[in-house]
DNA sequence: TGCAACTAACTGACCAGTCAGTTATAAACG
DNA sequence: CGTTTATAACTGACTGGTCAGTTAGTTGCA
């Protein structure tokens, strides 16, 4: 009723050469992650992003190539906000701290974000280039960042002294474990809030364990 | 010269059914570990065990039955483990969680080992019910035996009361971290031996990072 | 009209799984 | 004891299906 049948039907595939790229690196993303790289079939892939295997190929050379792509274009923006944060926050450490804590809480929580570590992970053996990308461009980059707010934290007394690298794993280590349970194991969180996760491990983290502090 | 020329040459294969299963085993978590379980072919699988791939198919009915067998042979060891130093230690709940904190450093710092979960994360898109076997087996037994242990140091009196949950991700975490960085980004250890590892850990865990112990 | 964007049908390589045949070994026999 | 017999263990060539990548031809669009 509604739909007047149109005389000349909509064409079956438009040109859409801008934002072909993005939508085929979406659909990668989520094929790769479900049936994970190997098994990830390309017709799958062109079809889930809309247009036909040969088109895919248009835009990627090769298999290979589409998922080194993914890596990098899903990765850039992670580093580029920790490095931010870390500089933005020199004069208040703690402050930045905590704010980079929330944002991984919240980031690891998103299966679609954490899909790129676990495709990292899982692909390590056949491509070590694609995990020292991920080393030099996300984690040292992290890295650096925390151990410098973490630094400034002790030069202004509000942090005791410790092993940088020591401070750094038990910063960052809690979430992902949080993360691989969720993501990876499929256990159920049994708190949803990013907020309890981080508010819970600061206390632990700062405070210690410990019922009274040796010296 | 030394060799004596055999008249009759050494056979060209042995029938050697007892040990076949545990070579397979070993060759698998092998090849799969390297190029990944799609990548990784069934002809390598058996040349690597010494036998040809028909061979294998006497033992394992499928190349998914193999990976599975193969999960399961490698875990059943670890979870037994974690059960018995956490019901064993129950009245030095401390002194057991040192020795716990050491064995997963010892552990964790080889790759054989850590190749194990390193294919579950892997995998766990396509295979759910390996990731949950994993999670069952291994993962909730160490949170359970490390949660009691906790639970008894909270009881005598060493350790603060803060939520489970938080303190065994507190626990574990750092450890994980430390794996992923050495064995899947291929970074190196600034340190090798896992007695300093779980000696900075302890520090951070049991004393925290704040400078002032606040109330 | 021209051509970049796109499709669909195709090709060639690869590999899990099969199977007909071979060989080591142990047991039965003379 | 050697010799035959029986069979479990094993091999390697083969097959059927799958899928990455190619290409000849079609279509939207300026």
């Amino acid at each position: 009723m509604a739909a007047r049948p149109s005389l000349d039907p909509p064409p079956r595939w438009r040109r859409r050469a801008e934002a072909r790229p993005e939508e085929i690196l979406d659909a990668a993303l989520a094929e790769f992650t479900e049936r994970g790289f190997d098994a990830a079939r390309m017709e799958d892939v062109a079809r889930r992003a809309g247009l036909s295997k040969g088109g895919v190929y248009l835009y990627f050379e090769s298999k290979e190539a589409l998922l080194k792509a993914l890596i990098e274009a899903k990765i850039a923006p992670i580093a580029q906000n920790a490095k931010a944060v870390a500089s933005a926050g020199a004069d208040d450490p703690m402050a930045a701290l905590r704010m980079l804590a929330t944002a991984a809480a919240v980031r690891f929580a998103d299966p679609k974000v954490f899909a790129v570590p676990r495709l990292v992970i899982g692909l390590s053996g056949r491509f070590p280039e694609i995990a020292a990308y991920y080393r030099t461009q996300v984690v040292d980059v992290a890295r650096a960042a925390l151990e410098s707010l973490i630094a400034a934290a002790v030069a202004k007394g509000q942090l005791r002294r410790v092993d940088p690298r020591a401070a750094v794993r038990a910063f960052i280590g809690p979430f992902l474990f949080e993360a691989m349970w969720k993501h990876v194991l499929g256990g159920e969180s049994g708190f949803a809030a990013p907020e309890t996760l981080v508010e819970q491990h600061f206390d632990v983290l700062l405070q210690g364990l410990a019922k009274e502090r040796s010296e």
